[in-house]
DNA sequence: GTGAAAGCGCTAACAG
DNA sequence: CTGTTAGCGCTTTCAC
């Protein structure tokens, strides 16, 4: 029960009569120590509950096995989903991850940068905040030699990975399902144009309105953040006054969330009065009333990109060039934006 | 760009004809050094990218400034929560979280404790796989001398600290509450009893049952698991039987997803023909129709004191008595199981 | 196959 | 106030 009493490399190499050298290369199962030496200094170590010291480890074989994260949020389906990946990706691979939370906090991201760096992770993997624009800690990052992988919300710095989902591309095919079901007054409400994610997705509405012939009412074209409030707030602003679009595309699910939200409170129904569809999927999206169809962005495949990509980049690091990856999404239909009624029950069970 | 190129200490210290002891002091703002020399030395620090190698300084001073956490899922409403409080708290406290995730395994659960300790973390905060029954890795822990706090999944290990929820009084306010309401015919889907919470919450179950002199079906308390499935099956297991109860309070929030799904495809409805409620709040519990009332844990709190109450024992390791913290809930009533209609809407949305 | 020597970058203890 | 000495526990040459 003491404190700070851990058994050592030398104590088993004592307890044995061999040098901490010989201990040190059974341990780890190198070809150098022969068979029986290796096995007894195995079991000696298990019966005295050795423990190997990573700190010490790290420091003489300067790599750590380690990767940081720095992500905005924990407690959001996307990104519980994507760390998640990451997670499981890096176990499989034998790495640990030392995981941050900037609670979109640009700052607090610096500070967690700089602490992971003080902690010699072998790469880093960063889903920046709504309000990161100083690019300075990222280039000391490259400086510095480390593998920098960017994850859905991304920056150009010269040297890093990218890994995106295919904003655009999933957001036109959201429209054009729109407009095959015959809407043609289309609003979007579309975040911040300074992010990436928003720009992008907004573009997915351009194109395909003008693939479509169809004009973009600048009324309906409403900036003011990624949250239920902006959804909210975007719904009332057309309410009143007095020219309501068919059809309401929401940047992220929680803007769709806040679109239900005014909906109701001005008594219309959703679909009927005033149809919806959303980037991202979520749980709430399943089982909310009428069920929110959506763009859905595959956190498994960007999870687990980021880890392969970035640890690809430690193990061959000098012939290694940047990559940027774009992963397609599916458009995902349920009860809204979806007249033909083909659609799953919102209860429908997993594997039941 | 240069992989492995970092400044030393005594790099700064060449460059200012000074020991790296000087230097080392000054960094850390210690009294020893003048204020010149301090400044003088930070500002070299800063102009050479100085990255401070916590390795090193953690293997010579015998701390790591870090505190592992093992959970066994993160996308879901309830730990993510937790783990975003843990991130916050120790945040404020400047020290870093190792966050790992067992994936409700419990050999994953024993490995990531094992790097934890490799990784010489200054305590561990833990919540248990479903399946763990195995204590030998945390008397280890214990062994070692590290402090050891379980939250909401508790195992009962000698000199470890547990922060729970009040799962009993909890579910005893809720069935109270359905009682008061005129409901006599109860059901219990509780999970496993193997589970502290499982156990706990029965126990709640059957306190009120008693004292309100109201009989317990056997056939009305089911176990099966904490998810979809397991409220799925439960209720398809009384239907079929021809012996429906009128109200049924699930184990957790899925549990009671499950009963949806159930009680939709067999064309009754929530909650005339059968009201629910259950342990757990969600998103998804505001969202669905009809809304979902239920026990709410205080995740904020519980992710607070965990991270409190252990770094309050490594900073006072001999005097330290460990403690039992059992943080009361708070009924949440929302759409079912309150006939009186004073709910808020589910849309509300929180400062609109 | 095995081990002795050197050092990773830092801090703690003590001496000046 | 500043510097010297000695490690922390491990891995990496390079001899034997």
């Amino acid at each position: 029960m003491e404190k700070n009493s851990h058994i050592t490399l030398d104590d088993i190499a004592k307890r044995l009569n061999v040098s901490k050298v010989t201990v040190s290369k059974a341990l780890r199962g190198h070809p150098d120590i022969s068979k029986e030496t290796t096995k007894l200094v195995q079991k000696i170590a298990l019966e005295l509950g050795y423990t190997p010291n990573y700190m010490a480890r790290n420091l003489s074989s300067k790599r750590s096995n380690t990767i940081g994260v720095v992500v905005p949020k924990i407690a959001h389906f996307f990104f519980s989903a994507v760390i998640e990946a990451i997670y499981d990706t890096a176990f499989h691979n034998n790495y640990e991850i030392i995981l941050t939370v900037s609670q979109e906090n640009s700052e607090r991201e610096a500070k967690h940068i700089e602490s992971l760096l003080a902690m010699r992770v072998d790469g880093l993997i960063v889903s920046i905040t709504q309000q990161t624009r100083d690019t300075a800690i990222f280039n000391k990052v490259k400086k510095q030699g480390i593998p920098l992988t960017f994850v859905d919300r991304i920056l150009n710095i010269p040297g890093a990975n990218t890994i995106t989902v295919d904003d655009r591309g999933g957001t036109f095919q959201a429209i054009e399902h729109a407009i095959k079901l015959g809407y043609t007054k289309i609003a979007h409400l579309a975040g911040f144009p300074e992010i990436n994610i928003g720009l992008r997705r907004y573009q997915g509405f351009e194109d395909a309105m003008k693939k479509n012939n169809l004009p973009i009412n600048s009324d309906w074209v409403i900036y003011g953040g990624f949250g239920e409030e902006a959804g909210y707030r975007g719904f009332m602003k057309m309410y009143n006054s007095n020219n309501l679009p068919e059809f309401i595309f929401a940047v992220t699910y929680p803007v769709a969330l806040g679109v239900y939200a005014a909906v109701q409170e001005v008594g219309m129904k959703i679909p009927n009065d005033i149809d919806i569809m959303c980037f991202g999927n979520s749980d709430v999206n399943r089982f909310i009333t009428p069920a929110l169809s959506c763009v859905d962005q595959p956190t498994e495949k960007l999870g687990r990109s980021a880890v392969e990509l970035t640890l690809n980049q430690i193990k061959n690091f000098d012939s290694f060039k940047p990559q940027s990856i774009e992963i397609p999404t599916e458009l995902l239909l349920r009860e809204t934006c979806s007249k033909n009624g083909k659609f799953k029950s919102k209860f429908a069970l997993d594997g039941i």
